[in-house]
DNA sequence: GTTGTAGTACTCTGGGCGTAGTGGTTGCAA
DNA sequence: TTGCAACCACTACGCCCAGAGTACTACAAC
């Protein structure tokens, strides 16, 4: 068993770049190497099986979605207002199409999550973090609207995501902003009265 | 190329069945042909390619997971509130976990679509009509909230989906009942005051 | 000089695919 | 009723290729 830890990250991304753009099927030890432009046989050196490459990924995705802290700054450095979530939410909407191969990739993980216990147990426990974390920056940081709203919108930006990454045309792209103004707004409800 | 409409739609159906067991990356004419218990090599005689055969299981799963109108009727025999809306939504909700296969199979296929134009445009079609028909269905139908209501309703149910088929600890099961009525609450907003 | 990793090239294996060939069934016509 | 034709189910076979692993060489670091 090789150990390179830059070597070996390289892989790890570009095994999510082939998830993403051959999806599960496509992921081989072979396709990885291609990816990652080294020699045919090197995945073997570096994963065990499948599954090991495909838990090492799952504890790479995350930090490749995660947003940059200074960005979140920049973004909330702003009163603490309805139009701050909004600004929020189409910022969150704006990263899906820039860094779409994390989230397509994140997508079939979730999927053959559905075949893999414990891919499943350690997907679960990522994203409750996640979210976990997302609700306390949400109540923490003086934003309008509760724990209730936070889940709904969640889940809304969860659907939106799901179908501009498979199915575009299904809700159109010039729809999306106002749809998500409009989910603040009413998830939020009439107690969030900020600004 | 064999015709016999009956086995023709077995083998469509074990392809489904075989989509949401094994993933994509599990899906092959020999896998068909073992799911549908039918001699090794008749998927072959069946669909000309695996394009093909994504082709024809679009064209059927959308049944498989349409509602049945009896039961439709059953749900809409009641005053037209929200607590109607909310009944309807559970009962998708229910619907998600009671025809799990048929659903996981979908989301296959949406992934399946980011790497096939031709499956992306007939599955992009046939969701934008269903989605319309919803719209259309809600709106006649004197139920309260407007069309981006129910186009909120529609991505966070979305959302829930996929949380509940891949990841199903996320957001706890005993919560969704509360969510799906908070949804509905919010989104219809205060306008949507029927009973 | 020793150790560990990169790179090359090879073989082996298995899965999957298509198809040829066979036998059975149905429908039709004489 | 018998004979014929068309169609389909089923078995079995051979081909092919992608993927995996690994032995071997080359090299760099210490």
């Amino acid at each position: 068993m090789v150990r390179n830890p830059e070597r070996r990250a390289a892989l790890v991304d570009a095994a999510i770049e082939v998830l993403a753009r051959d999806g599960a099927r496509g992921l081989t030890f072979r396709a990885v190497d291609a990816a990652a432009g080294v020699p045919g046989g090197t995945a073997s050196n570096y994963f065990t099986s499948r599954d090991d490459l495909l838990a090492q990924v799952t504890g790479q995705i995350h930090q490749r979605i995660a947003p940059d802290p200074d960005e979140v700054a920049e973004v909330m450095a702003a009163p603490r207002s309805r139009a701050l979530v909004v600004d929020l939410m189409r910022w969150i909407n704006r990263r899906v199409t820039e860094n779409r191969t994390g989230y397509l990739a994140m997508l079939e993980l979730r999927l053959e999550a559905t075949r893999r216990p414990e891919l499943q147990a350690e997907l679960t426990r990522v994203m409750r973090a996640t979210l976990d974390d997302d609700i306390g920056f949400h109540l923490e940081s003086g934003l309008p609207g509760d724990r209730t709203a936070v889940l709904l919108t969640y889940l809304a930006m969860t659907g939106l995501m799901l179908e501009q990454l498979t199915l575009p045309g299904v809700v159109p792209t010039e729809e999306t902003d106002g749809l998500i103004e409009a989910l603040v707004d009413r998830t939020i409800g009439p107690e969030g009265t900020s600004e």
